[in-house]
DNA sequence: GTGAAAGCGCTAACAT
DNA sequence: ATGTTAGCGCTTTCAC
């Protein structure tokens, strides 16, 4: 910035004034400065300017999701990314992999470059250690998980809903044993999904106990080998509910691979990828990925812009996609 | 950090040293401004360290991908950011669309917030405005297409020898009448993947002319809709070369609502999600997103460690994945 | 082993 | 309409 005052023979503050568009200068002095800086390829160091303005604005947001190579997840990010371009407000993205340990390290390393807000998918028992940095004003929007341990805004899927629904469809189908294939139970989403296809068991008067429940899948593979076991086992069921979309993926090749994906009926939450294009097409509780980071990165940069209300959940419904595989019947 | 400094009794510079692990400080010493720091929730302030810091470095790299929700950016993404993790450097990640206009913008983002490196998919004409930063010291790995008006490292895929295995595989299989699904020809990809189609055919001596070639496909409704025009047209082909994910997915689309999806041939350039299980499988020529991540984010940092030998393109292999959809015979 | 002073690139506040 | 001075939070340099 000093070069190109002096290129542009006028004083520092005037070049200030230049690149941030403000008033007072004359037409003929914008145009030597403007000049100068492009000569010299100039381009403002937003961090340095940072340092001494009022506002204390990065333009910069964190955002922390499963796995920048997840769909559901690549989805939020883009999601958000548009909603903060329009602000040029940039962009970290992290993935945590459901791993407690990473959290707070990667919250830090945003922290530490001063981000103006955070949008996070957490996984820790607590984010109570997050609270001195929200007093000191920095927002954050939980996505896809609920917070413990601080108040802050969190936007989320209609888990138990969803899961009910799905349940409640297979029941109509005239399905009486129905398996449920879940995440681990330390993942909230787990637990709230688990909870609604119970819910839809004891409405339907249909016993739990002897029901098949699998928790704690965390990877296809093992998704695939926990239903092959079980449809190769005693009394297999005649429904699938999968709670997730990796766990999903795995369900479908286990009964693929054994043939029976005409024949057992699957309800997966998430959508998958091509699943309409499978044959059963593939039934599912879809999330509105889109919607839920448009809502997140809204209520971001309105918290920046001064919203004080209360802290607050927001749920985004969930739709039943019909497309083949959860309206198979007990005798096909 | 001054705080910090008043709380445990000692010079801002102590806290300096402690915080960056800096020797020359008492055990004692240690101690006081750790439990300083904690009690007072102290993050240190990446930037304002590196305004004066002698490397000036900021611990973050810009990543520019076709869209953060394409599982192939996805892919290439993650791959980045684990190679980056290990240093503790962040990634900032923004979306293209393939929209020269947006180029500039975004790596100026970028600039102005002085990362160490950068690793782009570009799609404009030229990347020559990149060159005074380039001297600068910044640098620049290309991902996926090879950047015009600026030496800079490259990783690519080999495009045209991927065509040219497809399109070959497919004429193995008895077909003659092959038709080629491309996206737009500014893309450079675009480019080869159709030069290395043209050259299996002219190898096979099959005449070009006639031969029903689309360009320009951007969406996935465009493929749809173009397949399904050529499908139902004079002389419909007996097998699809799709040069591209999206348009793959487009032309499934047109094939099964035609009922054509176990009669005519098809081989798609980009793995897609559940390929193995549709029906047929669908044969695909794969690129190794996690291997073309790890390669340019390996190569911006060997940069960074002083490397300088001569800028070059890093060619990644395809492979050829055989599932079912690319061995159906004009007789099927 | 520790601290004081200067300065990184910029903006705020106050001149002129 | 423009320039001057101070200072943001930190590291450098150098003195103690």
């Amino acid at each position: 910035m000093r070069n190109v005052a002096a290129l542009a023979g006028v004083g520092i503050k005037t070049v200030s004034r230049v690149i941030n568009g403000e008033p007072n200068v004359s037409a003929a002095t914008i145009a030597k400065v403007t000049a100068a800086a492009d000569s010299l390829n100039y381009l403002p160091d937003l961090h340095a300017g940072n340092l001494r303005r009022s506002d204390r604005k990065t333009q910069t947001l964190g955002l922390l999701v499963g796995s920048v190579a997840n769909p559901f997840s690549g989805a939020v990010h883009r999601a958000v990314e548009d909603v903060a371009a329009q602000r040029n407000v940039a962009v970290f993205a992290s993935s945590l992999d459901d791993d407690p340990n990473r959290e707070r390290g990667i919250v830090s390393a945003f922290l530490r470059r001063r981000v103006d807000g955070l949008i996070l998918t957490t996984v820790a028992k607590n984010q109570g250690y997050l609270q001195p940095e929200q007093e000191h004003g920095t927002p954050f929007v939980f996505v896809d998980r609920e917070p413990v341990g601080v108040e802050a805004d969190a936007v989320v899927s209609d888990n138990a809903a969803g899961a009910t629904r799905a349940t409640c469809h297979l029941i109509e189908h005239g399905h009486r044993r129905i398996a449920y294939l879940g995440d681990r139970l330390e993942i909230q989403t787990a637990r709230e999904r688990r909870r609604g296809f119970l819910e839809a068991l004891g409405a339907a008067g249909i016993a739990t106990n002897g029901i098949p429940m699998i928790d704690g899948l965390s990877t296809e593979d093992s998704a695939t080998v926990a239903v092959a076991a079980l449809l190769q086992g005693e009394d297999p069921p005649t429904a699938i509910f999968s709670s997730q979309n990796l766990i999903t993926i795995g369900a479908l090749h286990a009964l693929k691979a054994l043939g029976l994906h005409r024949s057992i009926a699957l309800i997966g939450f998430d959508d998958i990828p091509l699943g309409d294009m499978l044959d059963p097409g593939v039934t599912v509780i879809a999330q509105d990925a889109n919607a839920i980071g448009t809502l997140a990165a809204d209520l971001v940069f309105a918290r920046l812009d001064g919203d004080d209300t209360p802290e607050r959940t927001y749920v985004v419904p969930t739709s039943l996609i019909i497309r083949g595989s959860g309206e198979l019947t007990p005798h096909d």
